[in-house]
RNA sequence: GGCGACAUAGCCAAGUGGUAAGGCAGAGGACUGCAAAUCCUUUACUCCCCGGUUCGAAUCCGGGUGUCGCCUCCA
């Protein structure tokens, strides 16, 4: 398995620090408002890194903090009229309401900067100890002159930044790049005490304390956006590595930026997408489907009309399924039957095929293409008889449907074992078995107008129904209904 | 100013040395009362431009053009 390692700048074999066992740290949000589109894309994308490490077997360990100390918790808080951390712990539960809805699994540990005070507060202080952190006015800064990695991440050395620096030089700093760990309070913000006065963490030294707490050092994956890599990430490693006085992280990863409508999302150009802004016209494994067909490192721009096209193609994936499921149910089960070879071997192929696009850094985007693959394969086999036993077929199918649910075990671009139809779960909507069995009702009739060879009473109804998103489809064998969200 | 990424059909998007995956849209056909769904066929003599390396390059090298990002809170 490759993965492209930012620390290199290459591809690398994976190998973990510990055979069969992954432990991976990715940057969660800042909890000041709902998560935005930007948000989406890591937390989507490394929840299936970590679906497909452990469908090749690997027992995961997967941390994702929460930020819930922050100045923009701060100033948002300030805003609205409410406790800091209040406001903070009301969106950490508003970040899962989206990350559910997008399929995205619940990592091992999410913790948070407010309750790892103490692992803060002692790296700090190691920090200080090592000669590698200096303390100015209750401040606590890091003197990057001290790390000789200092830039590795990011590739560049002090004398490229500070050909560079747009930033206001503090006096107090003995270097304009050094960093602050330990921030003294000013009156009415929240604090904590500590060897330097009230105050609290730093921006970067909360991933190190938590990552280290959870993970230990040398751990195997990190992962964030691409703008994380400086200064969070860098500085990250130049804390962690200075005080531990060992390896950090083993390998990095960090996803494209977003962009909507060919704009970087900002808040000046007014075109911050909330997640559930987009959730209200498209349905979650829409959007999960379509950040996942691009590969994580190009960028993705967002739009309505490409998010159309991509709620289309998953609608061909998820119809085959379903062609797949309804042949499966009129079929008598017969275990023990070997599954039909004709489509058998291409499944064995397509199942290949998906752990080598994944194998290779986690290509989603063709890894996607091989669902469509699997999808054809099987939509084909449908309709062609192969001369091969009920049996045989009824083994083939089965094995095809367990395709399907491994590619999305991994993916997760769409729900199962549930009632997909949007019009019959939402809010408001009553009593779904009721909606069901109107409908059923109405299809009954429109049969019988058929049969009278009645099509413009027939023709009516489809119209009618597709207006209010029923979409009626007649087959040789009844008539297939579906809602379209 | 410093650092870096990208440029593939109408659109989206894989592919990093051997005659261009896949999806959306479009065209033709099969099926259908008509549709829908599905299947079949079809849509880039060519991968931004100009040079070079090579038997051979979208893929490597040099130059140019264009787009974007980081260097400041940001996923």
């Amino acid at each position: 398995m490759l993965i492209y390692n930012t620390l290199t700048r290459r591809k690398e074999e994976f190998v973990p620090r510990e055979p069969g066992k992954v432990a991976m740290y990715v940057c969660g949000p800042t909890t000041y408002n709902y998560i935005h589109l930007g948000n989406a894309r890591p937390i989507v994308f490394f929840d299936t890194v970590r679906r497909y490490l452990k469908y090749r077997g690997y027992n995961v360990f997967y941390v994702q903090n929460f930020t819930d100390i922050d100045d923009k918790i701060i100033n948002r808080a300030r805003e609205v009229g409410e406790e800091p951390l209040n406001l903070a712990a009301r969106f950490v539960n508003e970040y899962f309401k989206d990350a559910d809805a997008l399929n995205v699994l619940r990592a091992d540990i999410h913790p948070k900067v407010s309750r790892h005070l103490d692992e803060i507060i002692n790296m700090v202080q190691a920090l200080v100890d090592k000669g590698y952190a200096y303390v100015v006015d209750g401040d606590v800064y890091y003197e990057v002159r001290k790390f000789d990695g200092y830039g590795k991440l990011s590739g560049r050395t002090l004398e490229d930044m500070q050909a560079g620096a747009r930033v206001d030089v503090d006096v107090r700093k003995r270097d304009p790049m050094d960093f602050a760990l330990w921030k003294s309070a000013k009156p009415g913000e929240p604090a904590w005490d500590s060897p330097w006065g009230k105050g609290r963490p730093g921006w970067h030294i909360e991933c190190s304390a938590m990552a280290l707490k959870y993970l230990g050092t040398n751990f195997d994956i990190h992962g964030g956006g691409f703008d994380l890599i400086f200064p969070h990430h860098e500085n990250e490693i130049a804390q962690s590595e200075a005080a531990t006085g060992e390896p950090f992280a083993r390998y990095w990863m960090h996803n494209g930026f977003i962009t909507v409508n060919q704009e970087k999302m900002s808040k000046s150009l007014g075109n911050f997408f909330l997640v559930r802004e987009i959730l209200a016209k498209f349905q979650p494994e829409v959007v999960r489907f379509y950040l996942l067909s691009t590969h994580y490192r190009s960028p993705l721009d967002f739009d309505d009309e490409k998010l159309t096209a991509a709620a289309r193609g998953l609608e061909r994936i998820k119809t085959s399924l379903g062609l797949l499921e309804e042949a499966i149910a009129g079929q008598e089960g017969d275990a023990g039957a070997r599954p039909d070879p004709a489509l058998s071997l291409r499944l064995d192929e397509l199942r290949s095929e998906f752990e080598r696009a994944m194998d290779d850094d986690f290509n989603t985007a063709l890894a996607i293409g091989i669902v469509f693959d699997l999808a054809r394969e099987v939509n084909t086999y449908l309709q062609k008889d192969s001369g091969a036993g009920a049996a045989e077929k009824g083994a083939a199918l089965k094995k095809a449907r367990d395709l399907f649910k491994d590619f999305n075990g991994v993916l997760g671009i769409f729900k199962t074992g549930e009632n997909s139809n949007i019009l019959l779960r939402g809010p408001g909507r009553g009593d779904a078995g009721l909606v069901e069995d109107l409908i059923n009702l109405i299809v009954e009739i429109r049969q019988e107008a058929r049969k009278k060879k009645d099509w413009t009473t027939a023709d009516r109804i489809r119209d009618r129904l597709k207006e209010m998103n029923i979409i009626l489809e007649d087959t040789p064998t009844g008539v297939r209904w579906k809602t379209q969200g």
